[in-house]
Formats: C-alpha cells, sequence, structure tokens
RNA sequence: GUGGAUGUAGCUCAGCAGGUAGAGCCCCGGAUUGUGGAUCCGGUGGUCGUGGGUUCAAGCCCCAUCAUCCACCCCA
C-alpha cells in the first residue's frame, strides 16, 4: 500500500457516518433548545492563543500541539481545544459587549499525543460556552444540559458526573502556597512527573495516579478547606440545584483540571467502558480566561465532548439498523427512461430515499441488491408493466403480495411510510 | 516520550520443523429465461506491511523501518 492515513488520524467510513449523524443530530437538538447558538471556528490559530490561553506549563500547549510556521515565519497552531479560539472570537467580534453568549461549536481538535484505545490525534468535539453570567446557576444549565444530551442519547446509564471547586483566584493561590510547602521537604518521595510539576503545576499532582504519591497528597492540606466563602456558596448552590432536577453526581476532590483557565467549578463526565481513556466531556468556569486573552473581564463557563468518545458508548449500547433507501427501484429491458420517470415522482412527492438501479444485472441480482439497501420497497418496472402503464410494487420487510398499481395509487401507498427511515 | 503485543484475500483469521499460500464471511454466477432474505454447487480475489540480510530455498530466522492495538502518561 503506497499512502496510508497520517498517524493518529482517521477515515469515518460510510457504514459509520449514518450513526455520527444520529449522535450530532442529538446533541446539537438539545444545545438549541436550551437557546445556545452556533459559531464555527477557525482550525489554525495563532500559536499564542493557546500558550497564553490554555496556559503555557500544560501538556497541551507544552508537549501536544501541532505547531508550525507559516510561509513568513508566523507561529501557528492546529486548535488542541474550542474554548480559546471561541473566546478569541468573540473578544475580536465584540459579542460580549454588555451582553451575555450562549454558543455552541462542532468540528475536529488536534493533540499530538500516542494514539489508543478512545484516544487519536485527530477528535472531534462539540462544545459550548456561556459568557457574562457569573452565577451559578449557569453551572448547573450546563450540568442539567447534559444530562440531557446523554440521556436523550440513549447512554446515560453508561456515564456518571463528578464534579470539584478548585476556589476562585485567591483562594487557589493560597491553596497552591500550601500544598508546594507541604510537598517541597517531601520532593524526593513524589514521581518524577509529580517533582516537575512541583515548580509548574502544582495542582495537577492532586489526581496523580502513582499510588505512593496519592498517599502522601492524602496527608496534606485539603483544597476544600482552602476555599473562600463566595466560592464554598457558589459550589454548595450548584450542587443543590443538581440535587434538585435529579442529576446525579460525585464530589471527587481530587479533581483537577489539565488547564490552567479554570476557576471554581470544574467537572467531568466518565464512564467505565472505555478502558483509560474514561472521560467522555469535561469543562468548568473560566472567569479570569477573557480578560488573560484581552479582553474586558467576562465571566464564562463551557464544555468539550469528545464525540467519538461517545460514539463507542452509542455503538455499544445503542442498537440501530441503519439503511440506505427506502423505495429500490428494479428495471429489466429498455425501461431504465420510465424508471427514472417513476423514481422522480416519487422524490417529488415524498422524502423518501429512492435508489434506482444502475448498470447491468438480472431481476434476482437487482432484488438482492434492494435487500441488501435496507429499503423497505422494491418497485419493478418491466415489460408486463409499462405495457399496462403501471409498476410493481413489492414489500420487502414483510409478508405481503406484490402487486400492479399506477403511478398514483403507487404515491398513495407509499405515502403512510413517507418519512425517511434513516 | 516509555513499555508490551500484532501486521497473511475487502473483513475475521489459520499456516504445525524454513520447501514459492488456506478457511469462513463478503462479492459474482448457477440451481430458479422477470423476483430478495434460507439451502446447495461453482468462481473472482494475495508484491504474506516495507526495505535489507542469512539460506539451494523465507509468510516462517536476523536487522531496520512504518503502521495498528493495549498500557503508562495525558486527556475529550
Amino acid at each position: 500500500m503506497k499512502y496510508q492515513r497520517v498517524r493518529g488520524m482517521r477515515d469515518i467510513l460510510p457504514e459509520d457516518t449514518a450513526r455520527w449523524r444520529e449522535v450530532e443530530g442529538v446533541v446539537i437538538d438539545v444545545l438549541r433548545r436550551y437557546g445556545y447558538r452556533e459559531i464555527r471556528l477557525p482550525l489554525l490559530e495563532a500559536t499564542e492563543v493557546f500558550s497564553r490561553g490554555v496556559g503555557e506549563a500544560t501538556d497541551l500547549v507544552e508537549k501536544e500541539m501541532y505547531t508550525f510556521d507559516d510561509r513568513k515565519g508566523k507561529s501557528l497552531s492546529l486548535r488542541p481545544e474550542g474554548t480559546a479560539s471561541c473566546v478569541r472570537a468573540c473578544i475580536e467580534n465584540g459579542l460580549l459587549h454588555n451582553r451575555t453568549q450562549r454558543l455552541w461549536y462542532h468540528g475536529p481538535m488536534f493533540r499530538y499525543e500516542r494514539p489508543q484505545k478512545g484516544r487519536t490525534r485527530e477528535h472531534t468535539q462539540i462544545g459550548a460556552e456561556v459568557f457574562g453570567i457569573p452565577g451559578p446557576e449557569v453551572d448547573a444549565e450546563i450540568l442539567v444540559m447534559l444530562a440531557r444530551v446523554f440521556r436523550e442519547l440513549g447512554v446515560g446509564s453508561a456515564v456518571s458526573l463528578e464534579i470539584n471547586s478548585l476556589g476562585s483566584g485567591e483562594s487557589r493561590t493560597r491553596y497552591r502556597e500550601a500544598l508546594v510547602d507541604y510537598l517541597s521537604p517531601r520532593r524526593d518521595e513524589l514521581d518524577a512527573d509529580s517533582r516537575r510539576r512541583l515548580a509548574t503545576n502544582p495542582l495537577r499532582i492532586l489526581d496523580s495516579k502513582v499510588a505512593t504519591t496519592r498517599d502522601i497528597v492524602a496527608g496534606g492540606p485539603d483544597l476544600a478547606g482552602y476555599l473562600d466563602e463566595n466560592a464554598r456558596a457558589r459550589f454548595d448552590a450548584l450542587c443543590d440545584q443538581l440535587d434538585a432536577a435529579g442529576v446525579g453526581h460525585r464530589v471527587n476532590p481530587r479533581l483537577v483540571r489539565g488547564l490552567d483557565y479554570y476557576t471554581d467549578v470544574v467537572f467531568e463526565w466518565v464512564t467505565r467502558d472505555l478502558g483509560a481513556q474514561d472521560a467522555v466531556c469535561s469543562g468548568g468556569r473560566y472567569d479570569g480566561l477573557v480578560e488573560r486573552l484581552g479582553g474586558r473581564a467576562v465571566p464564562g463557563a463551557g464544555f468539550g465532548m469528545g464525540l467519538d468518545r461517545v460514539l463507542l458508548l452509542h455503538q455499544a449500547l445503542v442498537e440501530r439498523r441503519y439503511t440506505d433507501a427506502d423505495v429500490y427501484v428494479a428495471v429489466t429491458g429498455p425501461h431504465g427512461p420510465r424508471a427514472a420517470q417513476v423514481a422522480e415522482q416519487v422524490r417529488e412527492q415524498t422524502r423518501l430515499r429512492v435508489v434506482q438501479h444502475a448498470g447491468l444485472g438480472g431481476l434476482r441480482s437487482q432484488l438482492k441488491e434492494a435487500d441488501r439497501s435496507g429499503a423497505r420497497w422494491a418497485v419493478i418496472v418491466g415489460d408486463d408493466e409499462v405495457a399496462e402503464n403501471r409498476v410493481s410494487l413489492k414489500a420487502l420487510r414483510e409478508e405481503s403480495d406484490q402487486t400492479m398499481v399506477d403511478v398514483e395509487e403507487l404515491l398513495a401507498r407509499l405515502g403512510p411510510s413517507a418519512q425517511s427511515g434513516e
């Protein structure tokens, strides 16, 4: 084989795209029902949008970006996530001027990582961001909405919600200092990654999976204990609202997000069904980000959902038979033009998917193909039919006799099943 | 970036100790001159990931390389 896809990129084949469309359709539909508007963003940004927005010391920026210089030597990066681009676009286009925004976007993200189950270098996210609403009711709105998304997708039983609060700027800084003070004397007992993070991003040490590090951290200062009154009240209010809405959740005090812009509430929807890559959707509040990227101080909150992973769950949990056609038109002899005419009439009068047989093949093989296409009906146009100015209609998914009908009756018979079966 | 496993037909795989490739599914045709889904019969299809090396002889042994998968790491 001469050419193959670039490592970590993937082809989504016709046998899977119908399911993709269904899943994307459900998610987008829910977002629209909550009043979110679509924004379309470029795949490419100035590298600085991410290094400043996401954070210089994050793994994402440090080692996972596809970064290159353009022909004039300007550093560009394929977007590794959506929030920073979205904020940049909102500032640049004046979308945040004295008004709130509920936005969603959809598309591929790129991260230079080692591929494995549930993780590729190109993946698709649907994300949403809300700007200009400081209160916890937005955090609740987002999580209630996501619970609905998973429920309506039919994967609600496979995911669960974990939440935590990182505190707002000041309390977070105080906690960070306390944590460093506690860990520094024990530096030698930490694993290598955590030692490095002690200087760059100490909060990340909290969710280390190394057992010895976990034990050390467990004896250290407690993030929750450092929350100021505001953050504490906000988090409690959120938990109350989730309870009131019947959205199950678990407070995970070790939940720390990998991106620097998060403040206060952070959350992660996780699953046990995807091996090591257990996060399906995550997000939180990022009140300082707009300012950091050059805008006015505008509060924000949002999430990113990994559709590839959602698809894996959907595939495992939701039985579906996706078909390629509703009506398959078989034709014999020289009656191609007449068959095409009938097919067009059906398309004109219904929303059904009509495939007309093309190329060679006897009636037998045409019906075989009709069966394979998943069509519910076969329409046959041959000598006998044309002689009577009618067509034969045969139901492929139920036991019933084949009948010869004129076009008017054909349309009447197909009419009741006129919604496409896709 | 680290570790382990795997690359043979479109797909899933077999190939025993080195002797120039097999099965099932799929697809095509026939049994059924204009009738699918079941059954039976026949057929198409392979530079054995790639490049070197060892050997009279390599799918099998050696080296390199690429890719995939799983885990670490990280995240969606």
